[in-house]
DNA sequence: CAAAAAAGTTAGTATGTACTAAAATCGAAC
DNA sequence: GTTCGATTTTAGTACATACTAACTTTTTTG
């Protein structure tokens, strides 16, 4: 079907990686769900967008496309974006999974803070082989979620796709639980670490201000306020209206389920 | 003095390695001793040498060492060979460094085989921090000697440059302590350790068969035969004629000395 | 010591990845 | 529905790294 990419470059890497998550936040909203490998149901994504978030330039990416798509790895419509072929997302999970893993591990084994691990498991996710991170995950007793609550995709490629509320858009009164923060910026890690706010957490809204004012939260028995801002990078449950009965979302790192990979 | 290499690619860095490992197995027989970094006292390398072993044309290599020299990392004598700057020297170092504690790292702590785990730290040594890499030296104990019997740098660079003698050189009679064998071929491991030869075995010489026929040896009780090629590969301290009043070489992996880096 | 062999370098080319500048296309606003 | 601003692509360039082929220098050898 598609050609096995004998072995991929570390930009390329990059590339395909960023197309993922691109294409997944700006998805059909609330659509993707449940652990299915929904087909590529991604939005097409664009030369300037990604040329935004890899650092370079517009006509840099437009060339690198068209490298990956004679690959097999995208799939791009001139002028109208592009998107992951099959063996591009399959690429991009496994690098998503290698990249969680070892931030999972740094944290759990080797002591590393939580907001200090983004760079490393970066520069690391290109040079481990499959067998290193499926060691890596046996040791930690494959867990299903790195530790800002992001999903582990198994070593076959599944990962649980559900599109998560931000904490910015629950209204006062709300009570939510915290499920997951991004994990790219390591001066926001260290201000909710302060705040509490960590996979797990529950929060309530007491408050919030007009033209984007601070938000007035119950974190624990501790009161916080939080930028809107901060907030908006802080994924939740909301656990005012409970959740369907759908399979239960991870809290945290380090969980040992029965079985393995 | 010399410039500070911003950042080396992967191919410089293999380069500098190759460079340093060169310079020392061609060095001036028996003559560097002891910890000291010893000043750039390597022979220089030749750069079909270099292309041999680093698998790629002659031409290659000329135009890259001259990169290198512009970068202040080798020196370059035209036609006459190459050998490291003191900067050149220090990366060479820690890429050796990086390589053995990352081999040590996955033998001690994720279960992988000592002839498994070549490949795997010869790419991850590009990729890792020297922050990582010293919290991996740290977790074991600051060891001194990789799984193979190599000795691991210090994070500033001090290594034990001794010269050891070949197993192959030893003649019938002779005992000695293995202390080290080569990491580069998976087979000659294995053959090696069903022999019970690995770093710290005692071995004697009881036989040897002329026009490079097998040797006969003692390894702990058991008899064995190996051949000269292999035995080549093998690095002992001979016991026959008790070493001089020098510091003890390390005999493996996972030692816990008092202090750390 | 001269000729042959080996070792090393230069020349010219290819590929991957980036850049800037200029051209093409799309979508939105009048 | 034409025009304008944003987006995207093409054209031309640069650098790192590799290659082969051809040339130069050193070493070996008869």
């Amino acid at each position: 079907m598609t050609r096995s990419p004998s072995r991929l470059t570390v930009e390329a890497e990059d590339y395909l990686k960023a197309i993922y998550e691109l294409g997944r936040r700006n998805g059909t909203a609330g659509a993707a769900r449940g652990a299915a490998t929904s087909s590529v149901g991604d939005t097409p994504v664009g030369t300037t967008a990604l040329a935004h978030t890899l650092g370079i330039a517009a006509a840099s990416v437009s060339g690198m496309l068209q490298r990956l798509a004679r690959q097999g790895l995208v799939k791009t419509a001139r002028y109208r974006g592009t998107r992951l072929t099959p063996a591009g997302r399959t690429a991009a999970l496994q690098l998503i999974r290698r990249h969680r893993v070892i931030e999972s591990y740094l944290v759990t084994r080797l002591g590393y803070d939580w907001d200090d691990v983004h760079d490393e498991a970066e520069r690391l996710e290109h040079a481990v082989s499959p067998d290193l991170i499926d060691r890596m995950a046996r040791d930690l007793g494959n867990p299903t979620a790195d530790p800002h609550g992001a999903p582990i995709p198994t070593a076959d490629g599944e990962v649980d796709e559900r599109r998560l509320g931000s904490l910015a858009a629950l209204g006062a009164g709300d009570s939510a639980r915290v499920l997951r923060m991004s994990d790219r910026d390591a001066g926001l890690l260290r201000y909710l670490a302060d705040r509490g706010i960590r996979p797990g957490a529950r929060v309530r809204v007491e408050s919030r201000e007009a033209f984007d004012g601070p938000i007035v939260l119950t974190v624990g028995r501790e009161r916080q306020t939080m930028s809107p801002a901060a907030a908006a990078q802080v994924w939740v449950e909301d656990a005012t209206h409970a959740p369907r009965g759908r399979d239960k979302r991870p809290g945290g790192a380090g969980r040992k389920p029965p079985t393995r990979s």
